[in-house]
DNA sequence: CGGCACAATGCTCACTTTGAGCATAAGTGA
DNA sequence: TCACTTATGCTCAAAGTGAGCATTGTGCCG
């Protein structure tokens, strides 16, 4: 019979293999249209990679992990945070960066939405748009540059191996991923695509390159940073694309008020995508996601816009996602 | 400016507070159109609570987290895993059960989906159908009967308090996830749930109770479960539920032919709902996830079905998800 | 001041996707 | 052969979507 102490590792006597296990936050805010991510220096990495996301370890003090991490935000960035979701915990012996001997050193990373850009307390602490670390991932003003030289070598990296079997599977997850061999592009797949450039040799990360990589590499490749931080990146966006799609979230990245296009440049910036202007407005309008306010814009060319705000009583409301599988009438 | 060390806590002269982390499996089967999890005997717990869910520490044998909890589970259950994905990291102080000094424990938890209910080569591991521990979670027999004693209580606690702002948050969660005072069911917020139950003292494991509740508490606030392995299948039912709308996820539960209706019983097993047949099977058809062979179902009364397979294309072709946001012709 | 360029809004229209049912087909058991 | 049961085919109306055209306010520029 397996027994507590066993299954919980809690033997007081024998305590067995504890573990460093780390914080991780990506803290997304959007301003003038653009998605961006709270970076800090850090220090003792490989050249060009001196960006990381803030971090801290996990000290018996926080009563929680979500509490945990927002003290260490809040110490490195004087950032507090509001809407906090966790993301994923990472725990790969030889992606972290340099190893702890003997100890698993695992990361539990969490995603955070921030209404407003601070002027950053701290010189250390930047905003930076997240797009300077993964390129190909911006559509929106057509299809990224950064692609045409990403793909052929991906399919010569598909091409290489000698094993028609192996070819196929990576040809098959490029197709996926990157809509390459027809294939269409699926924007949340942002970690997916970084794991398989990642496979390719295509991310300096991979092989604890200590060269620094070229400025016209970086505008291919991206910018690296600290640790395995891109992946925490890729993850978040990944996740924030696919929850913009049922969960009203984009409103805690909004100022208290706001257009209905600001809007949609929000949900563009972070999707990397255009959307349909009349129909954005309309769906939001049937969603009744938000209530007019008497202001309007001014200055800018072009007709006034209305200004919204979000109403907070839709979280109350919406019957949620709530896709496809609705119930029958009750057939039994 | 910050560290690396300080920031990962890999600092090896002065390691910061290591934590003691498990490793949790939800491992999911459906038969006979029921849903089941695979559970194991756990020992030293209170009463009533001695049936959980596959775990283990891990440790630094484990190449990978998900490597580990493969280790674990086909140790303590002799069932290979197949489609695995991590589910979350349970970090709270104090819903752990019982405490390590000074230690932080996590849990990582994963849910799995296999294919078939071995016969179980070991007597501690055995199949059980998750509503036994989430009876108010199944309506496909329409509303369940526990629902009917919950209510009250709920709304009892509701009324409790004294704080009229208190109140009305309550009312307002009540209302999201279990319906009440107007507001829809939304099957997938199982989690949401369970730990409105637990705040509302109806949940056994709130208070470490010793006692073991009657067959009828059981009846209706469910089995309790080890540790806080109940919340972990709560969050495994809810993220299943979740995914099966937009992921052909449902497959890995079946065997290698069947019927539609028998994949329509086995969604309709992990949602808890009931579907409309002829809708559902044209969902099925028009998203080409199944191809005919040309078996048929014999023996049993009515017309014989035909026996389909999933098409694993579908896995590569699926421009996935794929909700709403499409984008724009390229108005850039 | 009239005309322009530009963005915000209104509204249309064809085409799919859903929710619900009716009608038939094809076995089993009495 | 009839009664019953489940599998399948099809129809229909109501919503939901993707694309565009048309109009309305504003700031700017002769």
């Amino acid at each position: 019979m397996t027994t507590a102490k066993d299954m919980q590792g809690r033997d007081g006597a024998a305590l067995p293999n504890p573990s460093a296990v780390g914080l991780v936050a990506v803290i997304v805010a959007a301003t003038d249209g653009e998605p961006r991510a709270l970076t800090v220096q850090v220090e003792g990495q490989a050249a060009g990679r001196s960006v990381g996301l803030p971090a801290g370890p996990l000290v018996p003090e926080h009563p929680t992990l979500e509490r945990g991490l927002r003290a260490w935000v809040e110490r490195q960035t004087h950032q507090r945070l509001g809407y906090v979701e966790q993301l994923y915990t990472f725990g790969d012996r030889d992606r972290q960066g340099d190893e702890a001997q003997g100890l698993h050193s695992l990361s539990v990373a969490y995603l955070a939405l921030v209404r407003e850009v601070r002027p950053a307390g701290l010189a250390e602490a930047s905003w930076r748009n997240w797009y300077r670390y993964l390129p190909w991932e911006d559509f929106r003003e057509g299809r990224p540059a950064a692609l045409a030289e990403i793909e052929p070598k991906l399919l010569a990296w598909a091409g290489e191996t000698g094993d028609p079997k192996l070819k196929r599977r990576r040809e098959d997850r490029l197709s996926l991923t990157f809509g390459l061999c027809d294939g269409a592009w699926n924007e949340e797949r942002v970690l997916e695509r970084y794991e398989l450039l990642f496979e390719a040799g295509l991310i300096p990360e991979a092989q604890g390159q200590s060269g620094s990589a070229s400025p016209a590499d970086i505008a291919v490749t991206g910018q690296p940073m600290a640790f395995d931080h891109r992946r925490v990146l890729a993850t978040a966006i990944g996740r924030l694309r696919g929850k913009i799609k049922y969960r009203p979230v984009v409103f805690e990245l909004m100022p208290p008020t706001f257009t209905l296009f600001q809007l949609q440049r929000t949900v563009e910036a972070l999707s990397g995508t255009n959307l349909h202007k009349q129909n954005f407005r309309r769906l939001v309008a049937q969603q009744g996601l938000v209530e007019e306010t008497d202001g309007v814009t001014s200055g800018a060319t072009g007709r006034p816009a209305r200004l919204v705000r979000f109403r907070r009583e839709v979280l109350l409301e919406r019957p949620a996602p709530g896709f496809r599988l609705r119930p029958a009438k009750r057939p039994a």
